[in-house]
DNA sequence: GTATAGCCTTCCCCTTGCTGGAAGGTCAAG
DNA sequence: CTTGACCTTCCAGCAAGGGGAAGGCTATAC
């Protein structure tokens, strides 16, 4: 199948699975006399495998790495186990990040809905943000 | 005082002052005659407020829009509170899924740790979350 | 007087994960 | 024969800066 077929099936830009090949994440793919891609079923499943992972927020370098523990005839499952160890970890602090920030942020609109509007400044709702959050992790 | 010493007072580096005047967040400043950029109190502050709206989720462009309004003798605020309204729901939109994914890595996690390991695949644990995660949104 | 260290300047390239466009080739239908 | 939908390559760019080169300024130490 050609490039779009493969496109559409999985839901992707074509110029995504050219990005890919670039990366070295998909093998150069057979091409027809026309010169154009031609990608059989196992393109297809890789290609499945690589927007999985990524789903799961590894990035393409991390599922590189899997792939070539593939290619080497290696199970990369203890790779990916400490991969998706420090996904968790991260994910938790990202959370904890955004509850902060969402709960500033309620405070700052509900206290710019009652707010003189008399003072010269740029912004008095971001202004006073600054006096609120100091103690935010950024 | 000079870039180091105004990126120092802000915790910031001096290529993201660079960067922020090379985008029209800080006006040109004052040079001595070395060549060297000198900075008053009023870029320190300029500069600190768009660290705390940065903080608070508004993109550098919304930033410049919010500092344009001055330009113009405008107040922003309401402008402000829209896009404070905006974040608020993207931050929901993006707690929402992350708490999501958070659950499916539990669950391969704890599948990984009694997999039986004798398939052969790139990886169970990425390819078995293909037949998990299929409802989950991108 | 000079060396050396620590600032500063501009410049361009690197990152992540793509996306868009330009300029041109291929192929089937009307 | 032309139109339109594909495809090819390469170049350029987005956010939001970081890294480092090559060179200029200046204060302090010797």
């Amino acid at each position: 199948m050609r490039i779009g077929e493969l496109a559409d099936r999985l839901g992707v830009n074509p110029k995504t699975i050219r990005f890919y090949e670039a990366r070295g994440l998909l093998p150069d793919p057979a091409r027809l006399p026309s010169g154009y891609r031609d990608y059989g079923p196992e393109d297809e499943s890789r290609l499945a495998f690589i927007k999985t992972a990524q789903r799961l927020g590894l990035s393409l370098d991390e599922i590189g790495e899997i792939l070539a523990f593939k290619e080497r005839g290696e199970r990369p499952c203890s790779y990916v186990l400490s991969v998706l160890a420090a996904q968790l970890s991260d994910i938790d602090r990202r959370i904890g990040e955004l509850v902060r920030l969402r709960a500033e942020l309620v405070v700052l609109k509900d206290r710019a809905d009652q707010l003189a509007t008399g003072d010269a400044c740029y912004c008095g709702i971001v202004e006073h943000a600054g006096r609120i959050g100091q103690a935010t992790t950024r």
